[in-house]
DNA sequence: ATTGACATACGACAAGCGTCGTAATACACT
DNA sequence: AGTGTATTACGACGCTTGTCGTATGTCAAT
């Protein structure tokens, strides 16, 4: 089950998550700045090869075609925090925290909402799901 | 200064930087497992492209060469951390931390650690180095 | 039915990654 | 000096990523 995200992929999932999990080429590409739009075929080949590798599908929407996402973004930030944490940290989540805490540059107000989270993760055990 | 620190290479400098900042194309061979570690060639060869990238250079030691970093491992984990905060959460630093929260499964006493660190950042506003 | 506008399909291409094979080189011991 | 082993240099290959160009298909308005 290697499902490896590559970086357009991410934004293009990004595009069609905001866009309630359904967007065609055009929306995908409308996400992008006016002077660095990639080219339509770009974008179709893309949606297409991802369809391949199963992180997409696609159905019939009027003239054109919509894409839908098969994985969620919480697939993805899982991965993603998995292979960092791994990857840079040997695993060690003290080593993640810390490195996140120096480099985030958080507010007071950031750091307050942080200590909430934590105060719910220490009561609920970790797996606090409803927030 | 676009350096993109693949897989692969991550994983040689992690060994670098554990070896003390230098290590030949045999030690970085040896951190891998036994049943799987990569041809000699291959590493050689990586190393000598990280070399034109500027990821690290080398020098005579002894018989071979010795590979020393150019990049420390915070540099790297700072680009991930960004590449991740940007790239999966928009940036929004509250849902990294909460996305971190619940995946990584901390126990009680993670849990207390990141409570101390997050004291340390308050206090010091946010940029305690020598911690 | 013809045309125009827009969508999709297909294939190409350069760069990067991971992986080696083979050739050349260096050293160390006879 | 001659040989054997370890080390380095070079180039190849298949796969992925990002990027298009061109060809083909579709649909709606004439």
């Amino acid at each position: 089950m290697k499902k490896r995200v590559a970086d357009l992929e991410l934004k293009i999932l990004n595009r069609l998550w905001e866009m309630d999990n359904s967007g065609t080429v055009q929306d995908v590409i409308d996400s992008w700045m006016e002077d660095e739009k990639p080219g339509y075929t770009t974008i179709l080949k893309k949606l297409q090869i991802m369809e391949g590798k199963g992180l997409i599908r696609h159905e019939k929407q009027g003239k054109a075609y919509s894409y839908i996402p098969l994985i969620s973004k919480k697939d993805v930030s899982r991965n993603r925090i998995e292979n960092l944490l791994t990857g840079v940290f040997s695993g060690n989540k003290l080593d993640f925290a810390h490195a996140f805490f120096e480099d985030a540059g958080l507010s007071k107000d950031e750091l307050a909402e942080i200590r909430k989270m934590l105060d719910r993760f220490e009561k609920g055990g970790g797996d606090e799901s409803t927030l």
